[in-house]
DNA sequence: GTTTTTATTTCGGCGTCCAAAAAAATGTTG
DNA sequence: CAACATTTTTTTGGACGCCGAAATAAAAAC
């Protein structure tokens, strides 16, 4: 309850009420959009043609046969949103090099890009500046004009801050506090937004127009490193900085093994994939965490031989069991979530490390707490970090660029006709 | 971004405001309205001669002597809640009985009472009836017709279930899923919500006007319990069913001391009263949780001892100040709160605690993540429980009572003339 | 008493929504 | 194949709520 209403703030939300069914839920003819939204077909013919008239909305009933077997009546006008209204391109960064996507209104996929710049090493003064080379000479390629990208999505591994748009802290580079998001606003001239990947994945999951994401939900991301998405009351949860959910970085055991982030018994220094090799070594507690990528035969070979029976590999993963269930138990009591999503290649070895989760679940919170929440595996690749960043920056265009738009001049069309 | 906009919506948003208003900034002029909310004097004076025709506002110039020294020009008439307009009765179930307040519409309390009623070995299908039986019986004490109480709210230690009604499980209570919102709502007919204490206290500090929780802030509640009342986007959390929050039982330690909640390790069971005073006298894991209310010199004498150097007090307060502060990393790390107010008779012992509890957020959190919360220290009696309590009734029926109400008629008006 | 100043109300216009009626577009049926 | 049935979409007219501008109200200053 904080903004005040009047028909600018109607128009805004009914509009983007309209753009966010047809994210969800593809092309839809007036009347459906009408149930959707709950308004009238009256309202919606208005607003539709007025979105039409802006480019944000096109009418597609020509472009594919009628999916619905033709019945009585006047035959649906299924509209869309088009396309070409608006261009977003999505930035991932890894510990050796970015990843880039173009994508166009609708969330298709127009070209990619993968480019071994140095990221661990880099400097935080020429970061962004490369960064920025990378994506005109990526849009050059694909005879994109800048101009026509509306926005850039940038996911990072780490302490991202929204509001500053620099990487506060990541284990992709050696270096603090990296500004990204306003360098390359500056350089590109379009808009740019620095989110954590985990937080990412959460958009993309809300994107999928699944069930069950409405409410509170967690998406726990294993593998390379221990990310989280939090989804409170159907939106992708930031915080103040958008440093929030830092799940991996919560503590488990005081004094544990020591973290990528320099402090000690964090939950990714038992569950990341460095983790669960360190312990399989033997002494986790005296090695320091590793900075590189585990290649993934290594892994395999691990979870193998915990298959075979090898005690020691088994130990490893009732570690990370253990951390992630007694981590997920200090969540569900500090937020009671109706769903926790686990996802990631660290979910390969589910088997292994499910039976002491659930046992850390049950030790770790009572029973009416943990109760109503629903523990769920989705096989997500890495790739739902562009496909969320893509859908991100989509929506953002949705609620703060399409829903405004100019009132409706009344006046202006009736001294046209005089 | 859920409910389809329209002139009923922007009705109930603008009265919203315009009641919030008076709620944080006492009386106010039309004017002063116009500032606060936004809304031009043309609206502050159409909207609020509605809610004074409604009975929810009145004119209050003429009741008491001008605040400001008069200036030039026609003077202000200060506009008020009417304290008449509605009445609400806040409970507070403890462990040796219930408190009862009565309010008016404005908040001021009109009476209260204290009943010790069995509430720890009350048998659940008894126990809403004996608090209605209560009520009725403290209404007609202060000759307050039940039909002019609009709202009660009850607050209860432990998991409260919002949606059910029900206790599903406080220390207060030796029996589970205890039904209390729908029994009162049933027997006095007067609408009824059940929530947890420490988020009726986040509701009072909210209520407060107090600048900085706005955006996200954690009250922990530290005493006979150790309660949560969690802040987010300026809106008290209470999850999908109620139940957020658990500070207290959140584990701290996997295979911990028992707590009162049944499992090991809790944060309660290092930081309630009954767990200092546990440690202090040697084995605490060897000994179960207290359920009978700890005497205050107890602690006191404690805390004396502890002042004095006695190395097992200043022990048990150490483990305390430990275990809150890795709850409160792993409550940053996770959701990163601009503000962490501490609160309660535990806050008492302070200085004994501080230093440990500072040195545990050391320990268990990136730099970059605790630097932005402010930690703070608010000297809270319990009372706030009950006038958080009222608060959140009145801010209940401040948005879904009385900003609603009939659309303006102006056809009406304009018949009855002619 | 007149002027100045500030607060509040009134009036007319605008934008949005909606219900109802009209129009459009197609299937069904004799 | 023409009249009818059915469903979607557009048009029309009315209601509601906000706002700017002008009018009115009420008090201090001159």
């Amino acid at each position: 309850m904080r903004e005040k209403a009047d028909s600018d703030l109607v128009r805004r939300q009914n509009r983007s009420l309209l753009l966010e069914a047809l994210r969800q839920h593809g092309p839809l003819a007036r009347i459906e959009l009408g149930r959707h939204t709950g308004l009238s077909p009256a309202s919606i013919t208005s607003i539709s043609s007025q979105l039409i008239a802006d480019g944000i909305l096109q009418d597609v009933s020509g472009a594919q046969a009628p999916v619905v077997p033709m019945r009585r009546g006047r035959p649906l006008t299924q509209l869309d949103i088009n396309p070409n209204s608006a261009h977003v391109v999505a930035v991932k960064i890894s510990i050796d090099g970015i990843e880039l996507a173009l994508a166009d209104c609708r969330g298709t996929i127009l070209g990619r890009r993968a480019s071994r710049i140095a990221t661990y090493d880099a400097r935080p003064e020429f970061f962004g500046l490369a960064v920025a080379a990378e994506i005109t000479a990526f849009l050059a390629k694909l005879r994109m004009p800048p101009a026509r990208v509306s926005r850039i999505g940038v996911a990072v591994q780490g302490v991202a801050n929204s509001t500053t748009g620099m990487v506060a802290w990541s284990p992709a580079f050696r270096a603090r506090n990296i500004p990204v998001a306003s360098v390359l606003q500056q350089a590109l001239g379009i808009p740019c937004a620095l989110a954590n990947d985990a937080n990412m994945i959460a958009e993309g999951l809300i994107g999928t127009g699944r069930q069950g994401y409405g409410g509170t939900a967690a998406v726990v991301f294993i593998g390379y490193g221990v990310g989280m998405g939090l989804i409170i009351d159907g939106q992708v949860y930031h915080g103040p900085t958008g440093a929030a959910a830092e799940f991996g970085h919560m503590n488990h055991l005081p004094g544990g093994p020591l973290c990528r982030c320099g402090r000690r018994g964090c939950v990714e220094a038992y569950a990341a994939d460095y983790s669960i090799l360190r312990w399989a070594s033997g002494n986790a507690a005296a090695q320091p965490p590793s900075f590189t990528r585990i290649p993934e035969e290594e892994m395999l070979a691990l979870e193998t031989a915990a298959r075979n029976g090898d005690a020691t590999a088994k130990g490893a993963y009732a570690k990370a069991g253990e951390a992630l269930g007694f981590g997920l138990a200090r969540l569900i009591a500090l937020l009671s979530p109706t769903r926790i999503v686990l996802a990631g290649p660290g979910t390969k070895a589910l088997a292994l490390i499910e039976p002491h989760l659930r046992g850390a679940i049950e030790a770790g919170v009572v029973a009416e707490l943990r109760r109503d929440v629903e523990i769920e595996v989705v096989p997500i690749d890495t790739d739902m970090i562009i496909t969320g960043t893509i859908n991100g920056a989509l929506r953002h265009l949705d609620r703060e660029v399409f829903a405004h738009g100019p009132p409706v001049k009344r006046q202006a069309v009736l001294e046209k006709i005089a």
